[in-house]
DNA sequence: ATACGAGCGG
C-alpha cells in the first residue's frame, strides 16, 4: 500500500537527500524515515536509492532498502534496475530484477514504462554476448507501448549496433517518429562501429544539427576504421566550423597522429592539452604514450607515462609495447616487472609487448618463460600474434628447428603472420629449404601474398635454378598478385610530404635526385655497393631504371635532408618493410651527414645513428 | 513530483 506523506515533509527530506555528501548522512536520513514511519514511502525510497547508488555506488545498501519495501512500484523498480545496470558486476542482476518484476505481475502501479528500458538494454549489452536478449526486450518495448519514445529508440538502436546488427539499428532509427541530435549521433557512431564509415559520413552530412558529440563520433569512427587522413581532415573541418574539441575528440585525433607518424600535430595537441588545463587521464595518457612511441619518441613517451597520476593496464601496455617496438627491450621488460610488482594484472596486449621486447633483445629463455607464465600465471589464451612473436623470437636467434617444432605443436590454425615470421627467419639465416616450405604454406593461405613469391624467386635465383624462377614468375602473373606500392612520408613544418617509389612528381624532385646522387658518391667511399639480392626481394621495382636508388624512403630522406636544419632528427614512416639495401644505405647516410634518422616501417622502428641501427640488423 | 539515450586509450 502506498503511504501518504505530507508534501512539505517530503520536500524537506528530499532536499536533505540532495545535500548529503556522505553515506552517513544518508544513513541518518534512512533512520529518520524509519522513526517517522516513512520507510514505506516509495517516492522517498526511490530518491534514497538513486542518491546512494549514483553518488556513492552503495549498491548493496540500495538493494537491501529495496528488498525491505513492500509492493515496489514502477518508479522504485526503475530506480533499482538503473542502479544495478550502472554498477559494474551487477548488470545481470538488473535483468533478473526485471524478470522478477514481470513475475510479480504488471498491474498499473508496476507496469514498466519508457524509463524502464534504456537501463535494461544497457545491462543486456554488458551481460550478453549474443543479440537475442536485445530482441526480446525489443518485443517488450513494443508490448508496453514505449516504442515511439526517443530515449527508448535511441538506446535500442545503439544496443543493436553494439552487436554489429547495423540493419536492425537502422530500421529502429528509420521507424522513430521523433529523432533528436542524440538519436542521429547514435546512428552515426553505430554505423561507424559496424565499419560503415561512408554511410556514417552521409548521415553526418544530413544531420539537421550537429554538436560536439556528432563531430567526435565521426572523427573517432574514422580513426577506429583506419581512415587516419580522413580523421585529421575531419578534425580540421571541425576546428574550422568553430566547434571546440574536448579530450574525447583529441584522443581519437592523437590515435590518427600515432598511426600516421604525425608528430608535429601530436605535439601541438599535447601543448593544447597542457595550456587548457586538461590533466593526463588514463585515456589521454595512453593515447599520448602511443603517439610518441609510434613517432619513435620513446623518451617523450616515458615522460608522459611518468607524469600520469594514475596508470592502468592500458597505459602500461602502451609504454611496454612502445619501448619494445623501438628496440628498448630491456626497459620494456623492466617496466613489465615493475607492473607485476605493483600487482597490476597484465593482459594479452601487454604480453605482445613483452614477447616483442624479448624478441628484439634476443632473450630466448626469458621469452619462453614469459610465454608460459602468460597461460600458467594469468590464464591468458595466446593468440596468433603471440605465437608469431615466439616463432620470430626463436627464428631470429637462429633456432630454426625449434621454431618449426613450435609451429607444429601449435594448438590453433596457423596464419600468414606465423609462417611469415618463420619465413623472415629463414631469410636472415639463409635456410632456403625451410623457407621454401614456409613460402608454399603462405601461398596456400594467401595465393596473392607477395612475400611468399618474392622469397621463392630469390631462393631459386640464388641456387641458380632459373627454370624454377620462371615458374614462380608465371604463378605470380596467374595469381594476379598486386604488390602494395612502396610509400614513405615525412613531416616538415607540420606538412606531410609523401613519396612513392621512383616518384618524380614532387616540385623539388630535381633537387632530391641530385641530393641522392651526391649521397651515392659519398657512400661509395664508405664501402657501399648496391645489394643485388634486394632486387629480387622487390619485384615491383626491378623493371625500373636505377631501381635501388629510388625506394620511397630514400626520396623522403633526401627531401628531409634538404628541408631541415643541420644536425636535426629526421623521421620517416614507410608503409612496407625496409629492404636490406636501403637499410644498409641509411646506416651509412646517418654517419655521413651526421644526422639521426628514425624510420618506422610496417614492422618496427629503426633508429639510425652514426652508422648503426637500433635493430642491430635484425628485422 | 521521481528516472532514461550518443563520442575516448594499448
Amino acid at each position: 500500500m502506498q503511504v501518504k506523506t505530507p508534501i512539505s515533509l517530503q520536500r524537506t527530506l528530499r532536499s536533505l537527500l540532495q545535500l548529503s555528501s556522505t553515506v552517513n548522512h544518508l544513513k541518518q536520513i534512512h533512520c529518520r524515515l524509519l522513526v517517522l514511519d516513512l520507510h514505506q514511502d516509495q517516492f522517498l525510497i526511490t530518491n534514497l536509492i538513486t542518491v546512494l547508488s549514483q553518488r556513492f555506488r552503495a549498491i548493496n545498501y540500495s538493494f537491501s532498502i529495496f528488498t525491505h519495501t513492500h509492493n515496489p512500484n514502477t518508479f522504485l523498480f526503475n530506480a533499482m534496475i538503473q542502479a544495478l545496470s550502472e554498477t559494474p558486476g551487477f548488470q545481470s542482476n538488473a535483468i533478473q530484477l526485471y524478470i522478477l518484476q514481470m513475475r510479480y505481475g504488471t498491474e498499473p502501479t508496476r507496469r514498466p514504462n519508457r524509463f524502464t528500458f534504456p537501463p535494461l538494454l544497457k545491462a543486456c549489452v554488458a551481460t550478453f554476448r549474443l543479440v537475442k536478449p536485445i530482441q526480446e526486450i525489443h518485443a517488450q518495448v513494443t508490448k508496453f507501448g514505449t516504442y515511439s519514445d526517443v530515449y527508448v529508440g535511441t538506446t535500442l538502436l545503439d544496443s543493436y549496433s553494439r552487436y554489429s546488427e547495423v540493419e536492425f539499428a537502422r530500421r529502429v532509427f528509420d521507424e522513430m517518429p521523433i529523432r533528436n541530435v542524440v538519436s542521429w549521433n547514435s546512428m552515426v557512431s553505430g554505423l561507424a562501429r559496424c565499419g560503415e564509415v561512408c554511410t556514417a559520413k552521409e548521415l553526418f552530412e544530413r544531420m539537421p544539427d550537429k554538436n560536439l558529440v556528432s563531430w567526435t563520433s565521426m572523427i573517432s569512427g574514422y580513426a577506429q576504421n583506419g581512415y587516419f587522413n580522413e580523421t585529421l581532415a575531419m578534425f580540421d573541418d571541425m576546428v574550422a566550423s568553430g566547434v571546440k574539441p574536448n579530450e574525447i575528440t583529441l584522443v581519437s585525433v592523437l590515435s590518427a597522429c600515432a598511426n600516421l607518424g604525425a608528430l608535429g600535430l601530436g605535439k601541438r595537441i599535447h601543448s593544447f592539452l597542457e595550456d587548457n588545463g586538461y590533466g593526463l587521464d588514463l585515456f589521454l595518457g595512453s593515447a599520448l604514450i602511443d603517439m610518441y612511441s609510434k613517432c619513435g619518441m620513446t623518451t617523450e613517451a616515458l615522460q608522459v607515462f611518468d607524469r600520469m597520476l594514475e596508470r592502468n593496464v592500458v597505459a602500461f601496455s602502451a609504454v611496454i609495447v612502445g619501448l619494445a617496438m623501438n628496440g628498448r627491450g630491456l626497459e620494456a621488460i623492466r617496466i613489465f616487472e615493475d607492473m607485476r610488482f605493483q600487482g597490476m594484472l597484465p593482459n594479452d596486449i601487454t604480453f605482445i609487448g613483452v614477447l616483442c621486447a624479448c624478441c628484439h633483445v634476443g632473450l630466448v629463455d626469458k621469452g619462453q618463460y614469459y610465454f608460459h607464465s602468460m597461460t600458467r600465471e594469468y590464464s591468458i589464451v595466446p593468440k596468433l600474434q603471440h605465437y608469431a612473436c615466439m616463432v620470430d623470437l626463436l627464428g631470429r636467434a637462429g633456432l630454426l628447428d625449434q621454431a618449426y617444432q613450435f609451429i607444429t605443436e601449435m594448438p590453433i590454425k596457423l596464419d600468414v603472420v606465423v609462417w611469415g615470421a618463420l619465413l623472415g627467419a629463414c631469410r636472415i639465416h639463409c635456410n632456403f629449404e625451410l623457407g621454401v616450405h614456409a613460402a608454399h604454406k603462405i601461398l596456400e593461405l594467401d595465393p596473392q601474398h607477395s612475400g611468399g613469391f618474392v622469397f621463392l624467386s630469390s631462393a631459386y635465383a640464388r641456387s641458380g635454378d632459373w627454370d624454377a624462377v620462371k615458374k614462380v614468375r608465371m604463378m605470380m602473373e596467374k595469381s594476379g598478385m598486386k604488390k602494395t606500392p612502396g610509400r614513405s612520408w615525412i613531416e616538415i613544418n607540420n606538412i606531410v610530404h609523401q613519396f612513392f617509389a621512383g616518384d618524380k612528381s614532387h616540385p623539388l624532385s630535381d633537387k632530391i635526385y641530385m641530393k641522392l646522387d651526391e649521397l651515392a658518391r659519398l657512400m661509395e667511399f664508405e664501402g657501399y655497393t648496391p645489394n643485388v639480392e634486394s632486387v629480387f626481394y622487390d619485384i615491383e621495382e626491378e623493371e625500373k631504371e636505377q631501381s635501388l636508388n629510388v625506394h620511397s624512403e630514400k626520396l623522403a630522406i633526401a627531401f628531409g635532408l634538404l628541408n631541415s636544419p643541420e644536425g636535426t632528427l629526421i623521421r620517416i614512416v614507410k608503409n612496407l618493410r625496409v629492404c636490406d639495401d636501403c637499410h644498409f644505405a641509411i646506416k651509412l647516410i646517418s654517419k655521413i651527414v651526421r644526422r639521426d634518422i628514425i624510420l618506422r616501417d610496417s614492422n618496427r622502428f629503426h633508429h639510425f645513428t652514426g652508422g648503426t641501427c637500433s635493430c642491430q640488423d635484425y628485422w
